[in-house]
DNA sequence: GCTGATCGTAACAGAAACGGTTACGACTGG
DNA sequence: CCAGTCGTAACCGTTTCTGTTACGATCAGC
């Protein structure tokens, strides 16, 4: 599986954000921070609008509009973020039902539902460890270019 | 992103053939192997030619043939498993590179590798804790029908 | 009001991955 | 020799992911 970039994307756009608000910008509009993540506007205002269900981000509509932080980047954890964007379960089951005559194929699903629930709280707590001003702080330490 | 089933599939395939081999079917053949998953054989198959690689099992060619462990099953460890399958990282960096003129741009890659590498360490520790025989034993205490 | 900037969202496209299937040559115990 | 099985390539339909275009909705400021 190719895991996908979107907690990549959504932290990205919280940092630059962060960064852009300590510098006195406090809104930002989709192409400026898409600008900064190097990709279409509308895949940020996709990041964002989920981050605003979450109640991560704010929007304002209209002339001047764009978005803001609603909270501080310091009370925004990783795990925050990855719930936000609809986080899924890092391993799947079967994608067909397996033989239920076997006694594996009737009792495993359970036992890995187990293993795998430990596995996504392990994740979580890693994550969880995490917030939006660590990352940025961590970012401008590596300001050398390649 | 959805995640995929193999790390299912070749823990199911090692516990169906721990199970036969307890009750004294030691070798087994992908067809048989595939009838407990409820899958193709080639499916197994190319499970089971990823465990062989990584020593975890071994299989017989000509007539008689088939697949036998190559390890007791209480030393195979879940991280075992998901390494022969090919592990691959839990969450990917920007699919094309940010804008390197922006500071988060240069340095958010690297702060969050970090991050990942971190959350890939959690994961190994918690399927290292497992074994075969582990969710072999637990599939076995689920044995009602739904 | 009008206007222009911006959000919000649907529709679409190309690429890749996934599970599955068919096919067929390679191998070997009996 | 030969039947049974592995080993592997080729192909398919579906889904997901990223990216793109398009266009209506919204609203601060004039």
């Amino acid at each position: 599986m190719a895991a996908n970039s979107r907690l990549t994307i959504a932290v990205h756009v919280l940092a630059w954000m962060a960064l852009a608000k300590r510098r006195g910008r406090e809104i930002m509009t989709s192409d400026e921070i898409a600008a900064s993540v190097a990709t279409n506007p509308v895949i940020v205002r996709r990041s964002l609008g989920d981050l605003r269900e979450a109640g991560l981000v704010e929007s304002r509509r209209g002339a001047g509009a764009g978005w803001l932080l609603a909270r501080e980047p310091a009370a925004i954890t990783l795990l925050d973020v990855h719930r936000a964007i609809g986080a899924e379960p890092l391993f799947a089951l079967h994608a067909t039902e397996p033989n239920l005559d076997c006694p594996v194929g009737l009792g495993i699903r359970p036992a890995l539902t187990e293993v795998y629930a430990a596995a996504d709280a392990a994740v979580a707590r890693e994550l969880a460890g995490r917030t939006v001003a660590d990352v940025l702080a961590e970012t401008l330490t590596h300001q050398e270019r390649p």
